[in-house]
DNA sequence: CCTACCGATCGGTAGG
DNA sequence: CCTACCGATCGGTAGG
């Protein structure tokens, strides 16, 4: 009983540790973060969360891979027998979505990127491209069927994922220009919107 | 003479920190370059840095300023009486070519963001605000004109600054998703024509 | 422009 | 889980 006890504490304590290292790793970057503050926002001792992560790299690593599994696994694939203009709008509209819901996600994966990806790559190169790899078959399905203009499926995605994330990650250039204290959903809607009609009908085939 | 002499001699080291100090705080962040690094690369000791620059921060904030000047400044306006389709290819064009000729600056000012832009706050809403609304007000002229769809215009300007710098700040994962050890020219010329393609489809008004 | 060095901060550990 | 503390690093200065 006071075995279990200690164990709830430990799960609730670490749980604490990787919200608060999450929130200032995405907001001031690895070097910019000291354990002190993720001690303090964690309401615990710096010493103490050596208990739970022998190191701050390791507390780092951690909150990158909470982050794959949020950010990039539950976007789900396209499914080839379906509609594009359908498969795609949802696609969009959850990218966005996502950048609303978790823009510290988005964050601090943009931010390993800028460093050159020394953690992520791996994933990079596994896991990620072979989601590329996978929506690219489907787009290529579709030109084939003439359901949609030729387009490279690569540069596809990477206009989606670079107009959908830019929402999350140039958030203080966004506010700034649109005049606003606040991002709400409304505009995110309307962001979504925006660019579901441009690429939509960008690929939409003659006639 | 001999006061001319110095005079060079520091122009040409000032140039040198600077290069050195946006190559290693594009890649780093602030807090993970040290000066005795820049100085490294700038082939100096590193007290002397601060004969050349008070603090760390002066020297950041100087490099920030410079990449304000050839990042932001020369992407010149649209001309409201030239054709949208030509206008705007040029525009994609050039900020395609600013990410693959300055992919630190595109990196600096994406840090930047990241961390809510505490120095450029002020730019942000004074020049690039002036900047969008008047790439807007030849949006929204041409949309009246019938030249091309409506749509919104800070969206779209969203949408092409996304898609284009996406290419210099998330370069680790597009160089693993396509498996090149590095972009080449035509690589982000495809980028450039995918991108041309789909917003300029997806902007021509109907018939 | 250099040598020498400072004060402060930070990640991590000892020991209980 | 805390107190006390360490070794190392770092930005910046003194003094010449």
């Amino acid at each position: 009983m006071t075995e279990k006890k200690k164990t709830r504490i430990k799960i609730r304590n670490e749980e604490k540790i990787r919200v608060a290292a999450l929130k200032l790793f995405s907001a001031y970057g690895f070097h910019g973060t000291t354990m002190e503050k993720i001690a303090e926002l964690a309401d615990m001792s710096q010493p103490n969360l050596h208990n739970y992560f022998k190191t701050k790299a390791d507390l780092y690593e951690a909150v990158l891979n909470d982050i794959l599994t949020v950010w990039v696994d539950p976007i789900g694939s396209l499914d080839v027998e379906g509609d594009p203009e359908t498969e795609l709008r949802f696609y969009i509209v959850k990218k966005v979505e996502m950048a609303r819901k978790y823009p510290e996600a988005s964050r601090i994966f943009a931010g390993e990127m800028l460093q050159g990806a020394p953690i992520l790559m791996h994933h990079l190169k596994g896991p990620l491209r072979m989601k590329v790899r996978a929506f690219s078959t489907v787009i290529e399905s579709w030109i084939r069927q003439g359901k949609i203009r030729p387009v490279d499926p690569v540069h596809l995605i990477f206009m989606i994922w670079g107009s959908t994330q830019h929402y999350a990650d140039f958030m203080p250039q966004i506010r700034a220009v649109m005049d606003v204290a606040r991002l709400n959903k409304s505009d995110f809607d309307a962001a979504a919107e925006s660019i579901c009609a441009i690429i939509l009908r960008g690929l939409a085939p003659v006639g």
